[in-house]
DNA sequence: CCGAAAGAGGACAAGACCGGTCCGCTTTAA
DNA sequence: TTAAAGCGGACCGGTCTTGTCCTCTTTCGG
């Protein structure tokens, strides 16, 4: 597995929309541009917003702006908005008290180097990389409306 | 997230206590030694042996080897054996199918460039990287199970 | 030759977690 | 003043992992 989530996958389509248009886009136009529902469209946006990764702005006319252009977005930053931090496993840095048997256990703290080097290669690769400047959004992996069957793996 | 699973993390307890103790030893035994559940300690067995890292031997006097000393055996190989192939996303390879719009998805063929960064961090590690030689093994993340009962049965 | 030990394989229930939605409130432009 | 749009949170349903058990097969030992 070692999937993530689907709001993360989500929000790339958003964010290479976001930068496709330009410019200060509606939560409900952007849903209908990437046939995503828009009460998701909002809460991904909302996450983004919250990481400092768009920009929101309130009131009437409102909408979401890029906060920086996607490449210079790395995809660890987009994963961490949505997802949380990347950690592999729930014995990360100094999380105590998850492991009972944590000074006993000869793994502890060796995960974290797998965490480290999962970090540096998303960090390597900028949104920018996965959505071409120039492409039209579109949505991924299920249709707007049809129930969510996702057949995979 | 990014998580995963608690299994792939059994899989490395297990696995390093095989090699500490090194030989042939059994299920019941190892879920002694590393205090996971019997059945759990099995049935990761059961996977692991399945992908070739481990060898069981059947019938009486049977258990579980070592296929290959840990330093050759890459992360990677065992989270594939526990959790399947490791794929972010579910637009995966030859994945053709699961995706309704792949034909028209700009993103399309964008994430198996992430999918490679993160299979090739994951075998640069080893399993020698995660459980030290000389190690005692013991259990993480969770008392074995809820029954307090140790697998002594 | 038979029984016990141990692995193989699959089925299954419970629980955790994610996905997706909806609600009310606040802000701001017209 | 009103409507559009973002903000924040709560909520429920469904999926998936987790952990267990059962049965069958294999093999050694008496």
């Amino acid at each position: 597995m070692l999937r993530l989530s689907k709001l993360t996958d989500y929000a790339v389509v958003v964010l290479a929309r976001l930068e496709a248009e330009g410019g200060l886009q509606t939560a409900p136009g952007l849903a209908v541009a990437t046939g995503i529902a828009e009460p998701t469209v909002a809460k991904v946006l909302k996450n983004l917003a919250h990481a400092g990764l768009v920009e929101g702005l309130r009131g009437a006319r409102g909408g979401y702006r890029l906060a920086r252009p996607l490449s210079a977005m790395p995809l660890s930053e987009v994963i961490c908005a949505i997802d949380g931090p990347i950690a592999l496993t729930a014995c990360v840095d100094g999380a105590s008290g998850s492991c009972e048997t944590e000074t006993i256990c000869p793994v502890r703290g060796r995960w974290d180097k797998v965490n480290e080097a999962i970090r540096t290669a998303l960090s390597d690769i900028t949104l920018a990389d996965l959505a071409p400047p120039t492409a039209s959004s579109c949505r991924r992996l299920t249709l707007p409306a049809s129930p969510a069957h996702l057949p995979a793996e």
